[in-house]
DNA sequence: TAATAATAAGATAAAATAGTCTTAAATCTG
DNA sequence: CAGATTTAAGACTATTTTATCTTATTATTA
Protein backbone atom coordinates (compact mmCIF):
# COMPACT_ATOMS: atom_id res chain seq x y z
CA UNK A 1 0.00 0.00 0.00
CA UNK A 2 2.49 2.85 -1.11
CA UNK A 3 3.23 5.51 -3.62
CA UNK A 4 6.75 2.90 -4.47
CA UNK A 5 9.82 5.17 -3.74
CA UNK A 6 12.06 2.20 -4.32
CA UNK A 7 12.09 0.50 -8.02
CA UNK A 8 10.02 -2.74 -8.58
CA UNK A 9 11.59 -6.31 -7.84
CA UNK A 10 12.31 -6.93 -11.74
CA UNK A 11 13.38 -2.76 -11.99
CA UNK A 12 15.92 -3.12 -9.12
CA UNK A 13 17.12 -6.45 -10.68
CA UNK A 14 17.51 -4.58 -13.92
CA UNK A 15 19.54 -1.89 -12.96
CA UNK A 16 21.51 -3.59 -10.59
CA UNK A 17 22.67 -5.99 -13.06
CA UNK A 18 22.81 -3.38 -15.32
CA UNK A 19 25.49 -1.77 -13.04
CA UNK A 20 27.54 -5.40 -12.59
CA UNK A 21 27.86 -5.91 -15.86
CA UNK A 22 28.93 -2.15 -16.34
CA UNK A 23 31.88 -2.75 -13.75
CA UNK A 24 33.27 -5.56 -16.45
CA UNK A 25 35.06 -4.83 -19.52
CA UNK A 26 32.54 -4.24 -22.61
CA UNK A 27 34.17 -7.21 -24.76
CA UNK A 28 33.89 -9.42 -22.48
CA UNK A 29 30.54 -11.73 -21.78
CA UNK A 30 28.96 -12.16 -18.52
CA UNK A 31 27.50 -15.21 -17.41
CA UNK A 32 24.04 -14.43 -15.90
CA UNK A 33 24.88 -17.32 -13.65
CA UNK A 34 27.67 -15.20 -12.24
CA UNK A 35 25.21 -12.19 -11.85
CA UNK A 36 22.36 -14.02 -10.14
CA UNK A 37 25.09 -15.45 -7.36
CA UNK A 38 26.99 -12.59 -7.12
CA UNK A 39 23.58 -10.44 -6.56
CA UNK A 40 21.52 -12.91 -5.19
CA UNK A 41 19.02 -12.91 -7.61
CA UNK A 42 16.77 -15.75 -8.88
CA UNK A 43 18.72 -17.06 -11.95
CA UNK A 44 15.85 -17.84 -13.94
CA UNK A 45 13.87 -14.04 -13.22
CA UNK A 46 16.88 -12.22 -13.80
CA UNK A 47 17.10 -14.15 -17.46
CA UNK A 48 13.88 -12.92 -18.03
CA UNK A 49 14.43 -9.52 -17.14
CA UNK A 50 17.79 -9.47 -18.81
CA UNK A 51 16.17 -10.72 -22.05
CA UNK A 52 13.93 -7.59 -21.82
CA UNK A 53 16.85 -5.80 -21.67
CA UNK A 54 18.60 -7.38 -24.72
CA UNK A 55 15.35 -7.14 -26.85
CA UNK A 56 15.57 -3.41 -25.79
CA UNK A 57 18.79 -3.22 -27.35
CA UNK A 58 20.57 -2.13 -23.65
CA UNK A 59 22.67 -5.45 -24.17
CA UNK A 60 23.45 -8.48 -26.02
CA UNK A 61 23.90 -11.63 -25.68
CA UNK A 62 25.32 -15.00 -26.27
CA UNK A 63 24.93 -18.62 -25.98
CA UNK A 64 26.78 -21.95 -25.05
CA UNK A 65 30.32 -21.95 -23.00
CA UNK A 66 32.10 -18.96 -22.68
CA UNK A 67 28.42 -16.97 -23.73
CA UNK A 68 26.37 -14.60 -21.36
CA UNK A 69 25.38 -10.98 -21.36
CA UNK A 70 26.99 -7.76 -22.52
CA UNK A 71 26.53 -4.10 -22.75
CA UNK A 72 25.31 -3.40 -25.74
CA UNK A 73 26.79 0.07 -26.12
CA UNK A 74 30.40 1.50 -23.81
CA UNK A 75 28.37 2.07 -20.71
CA UNK A 76 29.08 5.86 -20.45
CA UNK A 77 26.48 5.71 -23.53
CA UNK A 78 23.61 4.15 -21.35
CA UNK A 79 21.92 5.96 -19.04
CA UNK A 80 19.86 4.50 -16.13
CA UNK A 81 16.67 6.01 -17.84
CA UNK A 82 17.68 3.85 -20.59
CA UNK A 83 17.59 0.75 -18.70
CA UNK A 84 14.33 1.72 -16.46
CA UNK A 85 12.40 2.52 -19.70
CA UNK A 86 13.20 -0.88 -21.15
CA UNK A 87 11.89 -2.06 -18.65
CA UNK A 88 9.05 -0.10 -17.36
CA UNK A 89 8.35 1.47 -20.77
CA UNK A 90 7.25 4.95 -21.35
CA UNK A 91 4.36 5.23 -19.06
CA UNK A 92 6.71 6.35 -16.03
CA UNK A 93 6.56 10.18 -16.62
CA UNK A 94 3.93 10.44 -18.12
CA UNK A 95 1.03 9.11 -16.06
CA UNK A 96 -0.66 11.09 -13.44
CA UNK A 97 0.16 10.84 -9.98
CA UNK A 98 -3.74 10.19 -9.00
CA UNK A 99 -4.10 7.91 -11.87
CA UNK A 100 -6.31 10.30 -13.70
CA UNK A 101 -7.09 9.75 -17.14
CA UNK A 102 -5.91 12.33 -19.56
CA UNK A 103 -4.49 15.18 -16.45
CA UNK A 104 -2.39 17.12 -17.82
CA UNK A 105 -1.95 20.94 -17.96
CA UNK A 106 -5.58 21.66 -19.67
CA UNK A 107 -7.30 19.29 -17.14
CA UNK A 108 -5.02 18.99 -13.91
CA UNK A 109 -5.58 17.04 -11.32
CA UNK A 110 -4.68 19.08 -7.92
CA UNK A 111 -1.24 17.62 -7.25
CA UNK A 112 -0.09 17.98 -11.40
CA UNK A 113 1.93 20.81 -11.45
CA UNK A 114 3.85 20.37 -8.30
CA UNK A 115 4.53 16.61 -9.28
CA UNK A 116 5.69 17.37 -12.69
CA UNK A 117 8.36 19.25 -11.12
CA UNK A 118 9.52 16.17 -8.94
CA UNK A 119 9.18 13.77 -12.08
CA UNK A 120 11.15 16.18 -14.32
CA UNK A 121 13.75 15.79 -11.10
CA UNK A 122 13.79 11.74 -11.59
CA UNK A 123 13.81 11.62 -15.49
CA UNK A 124 16.47 14.25 -15.49
CA UNK A 125 18.87 12.19 -12.50
CA UNK A 126 18.27 9.25 -14.76
CA UNK A 127 18.83 10.25 -17.98
CA UNK A 128 22.36 12.35 -16.94
CA UNK A 129 23.34 9.52 -14.78
CA UNK A 130 25.50 6.71 -17.10
CA UNK A 131 25.92 3.21 -16.56
CA UNK A 132 30.12 4.03 -16.42
CA UNK A 133 29.45 6.90 -13.67
CA UNK A 134 27.53 4.55 -11.56
CA UNK A 135 29.91 1.22 -11.52
CA UNK A 136 32.99 3.64 -11.25
CA UNK A 137 31.28 4.20 -7.36
CA UNK A 138 31.32 1.04 -7.43
CA UNK A 139 34.70 0.29 -7.86
CA UNK A 140 36.50 2.68 -6.76
CA UNK A 141 34.14 4.01 -3.98
CA UNK A 142 32.80 1.18 -2.42
CA UNK A 143 28.85 1.90 -2.75
CA UNK A 144 27.18 -1.44 -2.75
CA UNK A 145 25.02 -3.39 -5.00
CA UNK A 146 24.08 -6.13 -2.80
CA UNK A 147 22.70 -6.79 0.78
CA UNK A 148 24.93 -6.67 3.50
CA UNK A 149 25.17 -10.38 4.84
CA UNK A 150 24.68 -9.42 8.53
CA UNK B 1 7.27 -3.76 -13.81
CA UNK B 2 8.42 -0.25 -12.84
CA UNK B 3 9.32 1.83 -10.36
CA UNK B 4 5.98 3.53 -9.55
CA UNK B 5 5.92 7.27 -10.53
CA UNK B 6 1.72 7.28 -9.55
CA UNK B 7 0.46 5.97 -5.78
CA UNK B 8 -1.40 2.23 -5.67
CA UNK B 9 -4.76 2.14 -5.88
CA UNK B 10 -5.11 2.17 -2.10
CA UNK B 11 -3.33 5.08 -1.30
CA UNK B 12 -4.72 6.71 -4.78
CA UNK B 13 -8.40 6.12 -3.50
CA UNK B 14 -7.38 7.30 0.40
CA UNK B 15 -6.06 10.92 -0.75
CA UNK B 16 -8.71 11.07 -3.14
CA UNK B 17 -11.10 10.62 -0.26
CA UNK B 18 -9.29 12.59 1.74
CA UNK B 19 -9.58 15.59 -0.75
CA UNK B 20 -13.48 14.55 -1.32
CA UNK B 21 -14.18 15.34 2.60
CA UNK B 22 -12.15 18.07 2.71
CA UNK B 23 -14.24 19.78 0.32
CA UNK B 24 -17.24 19.43 2.59
CA UNK B 25 -17.73 21.30 5.91
CA UNK B 26 -15.46 19.19 8.72
CA UNK B 27 -18.24 19.01 10.99
CA UNK B 28 -20.67 17.05 8.42
CA UNK B 29 -20.41 13.24 7.93
CA UNK B 30 -19.92 12.32 4.34
CA UNK B 31 -21.24 8.60 3.70
CA UNK B 32 -18.77 6.34 2.20
CA UNK B 33 -21.20 5.43 -0.36
CA UNK B 34 -21.68 8.71 -1.19
CA UNK B 35 -17.46 8.85 -1.88
CA UNK B 36 -17.20 6.28 -3.56
CA UNK B 37 -19.92 6.87 -6.41
CA UNK B 38 -18.62 10.41 -6.51
CA UNK B 39 -15.13 8.98 -7.32
CA UNK B 40 -16.03 5.79 -8.75
CA UNK B 41 -14.10 3.59 -6.61
CA UNK B 42 -15.52 0.40 -4.91
CA UNK B 43 -17.28 0.66 -2.15
CA UNK B 44 -16.06 -1.83 -0.17
CA UNK B 45 -12.22 -1.49 -0.84
CA UNK B 46 -12.60 2.24 -0.10
CA UNK B 47 -14.48 1.34 3.24
CA UNK B 48 -11.62 -0.27 4.16
CA UNK B 49 -8.74 2.09 3.41
CA UNK B 50 -11.05 4.73 5.10
CA UNK B 51 -11.20 2.53 8.21
CA UNK B 52 -7.13 2.92 8.39
CA UNK B 53 -7.79 6.22 8.11
CA UNK B 54 -9.83 6.05 11.15
CA UNK B 55 -7.59 3.96 12.95
CA UNK B 56 -4.53 6.44 12.39
CA UNK B 57 -6.43 9.66 13.45
CA UNK B 58 -7.05 11.19 10.47
CA UNK B 59 -10.77 10.82 9.75
CA UNK B 60 -13.50 9.89 12.35
CA UNK B 61 -16.75 7.94 11.87
CA UNK B 62 -19.62 7.60 12.69
CA UNK B 63 -22.22 4.40 12.18
CA UNK B 64 -26.20 4.53 11.38
CA UNK B 65 -28.43 6.53 9.43
CA UNK B 66 -26.51 9.83 8.83
CA UNK B 67 -23.68 8.31 9.56
CA UNK B 68 -20.02 8.32 7.63
CA UNK B 69 -16.55 9.95 8.05
CA UNK B 70 -15.31 13.28 8.78
CA UNK B 71 -11.93 14.58 9.05
CA UNK B 72 -10.56 14.24 12.56
CA UNK B 73 -9.18 17.98 12.35
CA UNK B 74 -9.66 20.62 10.58
CA UNK B 75 -8.27 20.61 7.08
CA UNK B 76 -5.60 22.85 6.54
CA UNK B 77 -4.16 20.91 9.56
CA UNK B 78 -3.58 17.72 8.18
CA UNK B 79 -1.03 17.41 5.36
CA UNK B 80 -0.73 15.13 2.13
CA UNK B 81 1.93 13.59 4.09
CA UNK B 82 -0.28 12.35 7.16
CA UNK B 83 -2.46 10.61 4.69
CA UNK B 84 -0.04 8.90 2.96
CA UNK B 85 2.19 7.96 6.24
CA UNK B 86 -1.21 6.83 7.80
CA UNK B 87 -1.98 4.29 4.38
CA UNK B 88 1.79 3.51 4.22
CA UNK B 89 3.49 3.55 7.05
CA UNK B 90 7.18 4.93 7.64
CA UNK B 91 8.39 2.62 5.18
CA UNK B 92 8.34 5.14 1.90
CA UNK B 93 10.81 7.71 2.99
CA UNK B 94 13.39 5.49 4.49
CA UNK B 95 13.70 2.28 1.91
CA UNK B 96 16.57 2.12 -0.44
CA UNK B 97 15.65 2.86 -3.88
CA UNK B 98 17.44 -0.54 -4.80
CA UNK B 99 16.33 -1.97 -1.80
CA UNK B 100 19.15 -2.78 -0.06
CA UNK B 101 19.19 -3.27 3.64
CA UNK B 102 21.09 -0.58 5.69
CA UNK B 103 21.45 1.87 2.85
CA UNK B 104 22.72 4.94 4.20
CA UNK B 105 25.20 7.65 4.37
CA UNK B 106 27.72 4.97 5.58
CA UNK B 107 27.16 2.39 3.48
CA UNK B 108 25.18 3.75 0.44
CA UNK B 109 24.58 1.94 -2.51
CA UNK B 110 25.75 3.98 -5.54
CA UNK B 111 22.15 5.86 -5.92
CA UNK B 112 21.78 6.70 -2.59
CA UNK B 113 23.24 10.48 -2.34
CA UNK B 114 20.89 11.61 -5.43
CA UNK B 115 18.14 9.85 -4.62
CA UNK B 116 17.76 11.02 -1.02
CA UNK B 117 17.72 14.55 -2.62
CA UNK B 118 14.61 13.74 -4.33
CA UNK B 119 12.64 12.14 -1.66
CA UNK B 120 13.42 14.64 0.27
CA UNK B 121 11.23 17.10 -2.17
CA UNK B 122 8.50 14.56 -2.38
CA UNK B 123 8.70 14.69 2.09
CA UNK B 124 8.59 18.63 1.74
CA UNK B 125 6.20 18.43 -1.21
CA UNK B 126 3.58 16.75 0.76
CA UNK B 127 4.31 18.06 4.36
CA UNK B 128 3.65 21.44 3.49
CA UNK B 129 0.73 20.76 1.23
CA UNK B 130 -2.83 20.41 3.68
CA UNK B 131 -5.95 19.08 2.46
CA UNK B 132 -6.86 22.74 2.51
CA UNK B 133 -5.42 24.10 -0.33
CA UNK B 134 -5.77 21.17 -2.48
CA UNK B 135 -9.32 21.32 -1.88
CA UNK B 136 -10.21 24.73 -2.84
CA UNK B 137 -8.32 24.26 -6.17
CA UNK B 138 -10.76 21.92 -6.39
CA UNK B 139 -13.88 23.81 -5.63
CA UNK B 140 -12.59 27.07 -6.86
CA UNK B 141 -10.31 26.14 -9.77
CA UNK B 142 -11.75 23.35 -10.96
CA UNK B 143 -8.69 20.94 -10.66
CA UNK B 144 -10.00 17.55 -11.00
CA UNK B 145 -10.11 14.14 -8.61
CA UNK B 146 -12.18 12.15 -10.60
CA UNK B 147 -11.81 10.55 -14.15
CA UNK B 148 -12.86 12.38 -17.09
CA UNK B 149 -16.07 10.39 -18.61
CA UNK B 150 -15.36 10.32 -22.15
C1' DT C 1 -39.44 -1.78 19.91
C1' DA C 2 -38.99 -2.70 14.92
C1' DA C 3 -37.23 -1.40 10.65
C1' DT C 4 -33.73 0.88 8.24
C1' DA C 5 -29.30 2.85 7.17
C1' DA C 6 -24.76 3.11 7.80
C1' DT C 7 -19.77 1.58 9.17
C1' DA C 8 -16.76 -2.68 10.82
C1' DA C 9 -14.78 -6.81 9.90
C1' DG C 10 -13.75 -11.17 8.02
C1' DA C 11 -13.90 -14.56 4.19
C1' DT C 12 -13.34 -15.24 -0.43
C1' DA C 13 -12.09 -14.26 -5.35
C1' DA C 14 -9.61 -12.06 -9.09
C1' DA C 15 -5.66 -9.82 -11.01
C1' DA C 16 -0.98 -8.40 -11.04
C1' DT C 17 3.65 -9.31 -9.75
C1' DA C 18 7.29 -12.35 -8.56
C1' DG C 19 9.49 -16.61 -8.80
C1' DT C 20 10.33 -21.66 -10.30
C1' DC C 21 10.74 -25.48 -13.41
C1' DT C 22 11.20 -27.75 -17.76
C1' DT C 23 12.47 -28.04 -22.47
C1' DA C 24 14.56 -26.09 -26.62
C1' DA C 25 18.22 -23.86 -29.20
C1' DA C 26 22.89 -22.26 -29.77
C1' DT C 27 27.79 -22.70 -29.09
C1' DC C 28 32.06 -24.48 -27.47
C1' DT C 29 35.39 -28.35 -26.54
C1' DG C 30 37.25 -32.75 -26.91
C1' DC D 1 30.08 -35.83 -33.93
C1' DA D 2 29.00 -36.14 -28.78
C1' DG D 3 28.63 -34.00 -24.68
C1' DA D 4 28.65 -30.01 -21.86
C1' DT D 5 27.40 -25.22 -21.08
C1' DT D 6 24.73 -21.39 -21.53
C1' DT D 7 20.77 -18.29 -23.08
C1' DA D 8 15.63 -18.46 -24.83
C1' DA D 9 11.08 -19.39 -24.06
C1' DG D 10 6.99 -21.16 -22.23
C1' DA D 11 4.30 -23.40 -18.59
C1' DC D 12 3.44 -23.50 -14.01
C1' DT D 13 3.34 -21.92 -8.96
C1' DA D 14 3.39 -18.54 -5.21
C1' DT D 15 2.74 -14.10 -3.25
C1' DT D 16 0.91 -9.59 -3.00
C1' DT D 17 -2.45 -6.33 -4.25
C1' DT D 18 -6.98 -5.24 -5.45
C1' DA D 19 -11.78 -6.18 -5.32
C1' DT D 20 -16.09 -8.47 -3.86
C1' DC D 21 -19.36 -10.68 -0.82
C1' DT D 22 -21.41 -11.72 3.49
C1' DT D 23 -22.34 -11.03 8.23
C1' DA D 24 -21.93 -8.26 12.33
C1' DT D 25 -22.52 -3.90 14.97
C1' DT D 26 -24.11 0.76 15.78
C1' DA D 27 -27.34 4.36 15.43
C1' DT D 28 -31.59 6.77 13.71
C1' DT D 29 -36.39 7.11 13.01
C1' DA D 30 -41.02 6.09 13.20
Amino acid sequence: WNIKMTFSKACNYGVRAALYVATRNQQEFVSIKEISEKLNISFHFLTKILQTLTQNGIMTSFRGPKGGVALAKPAIEISLLDVVQAIDGESLFTECVLGLNNCGDDQPCPLHNQWTGIRQNIHDLFESTSLHQVALDVTQNGFRLTNLML
